[in-house]
RNA sequence: GCGGGCGUAGCUCAGCUGGUAGAGCGCUGGAUUGUGAUUCCAGUGGUCGAGGGUUCAAGUCCCUUCGCUCGCCCCA
């Protein structure tokens, strides 16, 4: 007997499970067509090398790899980030930005697995190429909030947590941390709410800043007020950036889902400005979905500097958000007709029939099961049909059918002719 | 990486201090052969996660291993 269990962190999708799912893509790709975005996807296969960066980011660790027939190295997909950025650097002169983009990959990592965190998800993507302008972090958002509502979501439910590197990459600054040390920072920064200060301190330190560094970062990071913290600022660019942001998404009408949050500021080393999470309010899930914009990632692949912003919002989390909440939809089998022969004569004018509802656009079965009218009609309710065709030999000789109405409990002969002018 | 809990029918589980497996639900068939519910009857179901050990005898005790799950550590 082989294996029958997935591979582990991996999930099967029954019938009932990908409803649920696509009902989720419906959603996601809707929302980003409607907002201007087109989609576009790669394979899940890359070369390891598109995930080796230097900043110790933990998704180069737990890359899912191995070695292909011809020794090349390669990589299940952890993020879409870099294939995107790979798409645009070899796309780069035929391009005009700015571009927006979107995907629903499936992405994969190697690693031990907690709640609402496996080894493969789908991870919707949308990305702005070549917006120089935070009006690309402002359109960002406001796709990711229309997700989020369309999703069900509310402002008690859900907010976004957004800071921008800039200011954290100025505080570095006035406490002379060396630039090339900063990436690192943020990276042990990213877990500041995870681990405890202790611990913090000590990778902090091992990083090589003082213990008198890791207090004034401190208490500069302690600092919530967005004013003050441009007060005591020598380079103000983040904070600037931030309320200009914060001023045009209050013009757009939607201020009130965003939150200022210094400690936010994403475990990628690529981001370089506004980054951000959505979460609870109370910050008591993991955050369903996280971002920022990543100016440097195509020089840092060899290309010119390109601007980009974009998120990931991953679909485990997402649905378990949503089932937490009671806000799973019920989303059960449907058709339009099913079609009952009762002798196997009449299979093919079942199938005549089928064919001919189906070109009129109707989603359509037949049971050739010839069991029992009373299966056969339980099975039909069960099955989600509105309409079932019904095959008796006695209406069949005057070319006629028995339509019934599986909602209304009632039925009719009809001329097999007329069905489908009667179907519309 | 370290602990705790769990693994018995398709599903949810019961099985006391060792004596060769049970319920509910489901599924299949039937209760005037052309009609959805409820009810009733019957049937289908399991090498007790896997491997080894102790014993006359193991679902039950011991060891190993795999999987699920919850903490901690680690980390998106």
């Amino acid at each position: 007997m082989i294996d029958l269990q997935p591979v582990k962190g991996t999930r099967d999708f029954f019938p009932e499970d990908m409803r649920l799912r696509n009902w989720l893509f419906e959603i996601w790709r809707r929302t980003s067509v409607q907002a201007g975005f087109e989609e576009y996807d790669t394979c899940v296969l890359e070369h390891e090398n598109l995930y080796i960066r230097k900043a110790g980011d933990e998704i180069s660790k737990q890359l899912f790899s191995f070695e292909d027939k011809s020794g090349r190295r390669l990589a299940l997909r952890p993020e879409m980030t870099p294939s995107l950025a790979r798409l645009i650097l070899q796309h780069n002169k035929s391009l005009s930005l700015p571009i927006k983009w979107f995907s629903i990959p499936q992405c994969f990592r190697y690693e031990r697995m907690t709640k609402g965190r496996r080894r493969e998800h789908f991870q919707w993507n949308a990305d702005i190429i070549g917006q120089p302008d935070i009006l690309a972090e402002a359109e960002i958002l406001l796709l990711l909030i229309s997700a989020c509502e369309s999703l069900g979501l509310t402002k008690k439910e859900f907010n976004i947590f957004i800071s921008d590197r800039r200011i954290v990459n100025a505080i570095l600054n006035q406490i002379n941390v060396p630039n090339d040390l900063h990436s690192k920072v943020m990276v042990i920064l990213d877990k500041r709410d995870k681990i405890s200060s202790e611990a913090l301190l000590d990778m902090l330190e091992n990083l090589g800043m003082s213990e008198k560094q890791v207090g004034m970062l401190n208490d500069y990071l302690s600092n919530t007020d967005l004013k003050d913290l441009e007060k005591n600022l020598n380079d103000t660019t983040g904070v600037e950036q931030l309320n200009r942001l914060i001023d045009i998404m209050d013009a757009a009408g939607k201020s009130a889902y965003l939150k200022f949050d210094i400690s936010i500021v994403r475990g990628l080393s690529y981001y370089t400005g506004a980054v951000f999470e959505v979460n609870s309010p109370d910050k008591k899930h993991r955050a369903i979905c996280g971002g920022g914009r990543y100016d440097s990632l195509l020089s840092a692949f060899g290309g010119e500097t390109v601007p980009a912003v974009g998120f990931g919002f991953g679909d485990v989390v997402a649905l378990d958000v949503l089932r937490d909440l009671g806000r799973l939809p019920e989303l059960p089998r449907k058709l339009d007709y099913t079609i009952i022969p009762f002798a196997s004569e009449q299979v093919g004018i079942a199938l005549k029939i089928a064919a001919d509802l189906r070109m009129q656009g109707y989603v359509v079965d037949c049971n050739f099961s010839m069991k029992k009218m009373k299966k056969n009609i339980r099975h039909a309710n069960e099955s989600g049909a509105e309409k079932a065709i019904l095959l008796f030999p006695e209406e069949l000789t005057e070319d006629k059918v028995v339509i019934r109405d599986m909602i209304l409990h009632e039925q009719k002969p009809v001329k097999i002719t007329e069905l489908i002018s009667i179907a519309e």
